[in-house]
DNA sequence: CTATTGATGTAATAGCATAACACGTCAAGA
DNA sequence: TCTTGACGTGTTATGCTATTACATCAATAG
């Protein structure tokens, strides 16, 4: 199940993978996966997209939940704490994860023209910014690597 | 010449250096370093770490310069585009660049603690970053490397 | 001389994020 | 059973980050 946005895919099958392993993931680490929570990552499951906190907010205060911004910030925090979810910092958005509970730091790939966001391997990345910290004895605690470009169906329309 | 934030060094004299370095390469390339630009460099180059944006507006407000938030946002920008200056995505803060003229995409190391930054070589990251994407069609523009973690001296406070 | 460009100043607004408090549920232990 | 504590949710209010739009001015090219 290789790379996923930037490539064609049966959605409806990822979103109900992801969804049950999230599932199975939290029942087994004692925490909860309560229905704002649960429907958060539906949501950000089906958009398929970054998506904005104010985003998912409307989205969820349209499904009954609260409308005021905690309600989007905690159910996304939770999500990305479980690894269900990442957070780009260039975009300020968020992005279910494709890997979840594989414990990985990925990178993102993010169009600047469509504005998708694909997940990349990095973990040799991450190891050579590890050594290269470490030289000047500094110790990384968590990462962040997010690359600005063009994505295959961009380049081609350009 | 070698790490900047996490060593000792003579910070008066690195910073004589870069405004000297920021002098010449604008003078070179036609574009001009104004006095608000000017200023804001010294500002970041005295402030010796990352720097929000409305810090920087008080800090030329209180210079004579104006006071409303474009006022900052234009002369960040302007030195981030000059390579005089990075953004910090994470902190969504600026900090004044430690090799101006060098064409680099430095790696951030951000410490936790005292919230000091520090560049850390990443060309072989980037290339390597670089060459990831490729593998998925990606074209990568410009890329984003931080680390979150404890630099020496807060390690050691611990 | 004037048309254009680039820089600055200012007002207004948009977008992102968190602190603090109230309330309810549920489970563990007295 | 009662109660205490932990957790989750809702809401108010606020603060921080960033941009759009418009006016002004100076320098320069034609």
């Amino acid at each position: 199940m290789p790379q996923p946005s930037f490539h064609d895919h049966d959605h409806s099958r990822c979103t109900g993978d992801a969804l049950a392993r999230a599932e199975a993931l939290t029942a087994a680490n004692g925490s909860r996966l309560t229905p704002v929570r649960r429907r958060a990552l539906e949501i950000l499951l089906e958009a398929h997209r970054a998506m904005g906190a104010y985003d998912m907010l409307n989205r969820l205060a349209g499904d009954g939940f609260g409308n005021q911004p905690p309600v989007a910030y905690r159910a996304l925090d939770f999500l990305v704490e479980q690894g269900f979810a990442h957070r780009i910092q260039r975009l300020n958005a968020f992005t279910a994860c494709m890997h979840p509970g594989e414990d990985h730091t990925p990178a993102f790939l993010i169009c600047r023209a469509c504005n998708r966001v694909a997940e990349a391997p990095a973990d040799p990345l991450c190891a050579a910014l590890d050594t290269a910290a470490a030289g000047l004895g500094f110790t990384v605690e968590r990462s962040t690597i997010e690359a600005l470009g063009l994505c295959p169906a961009c380049k081609a329309l350009q």
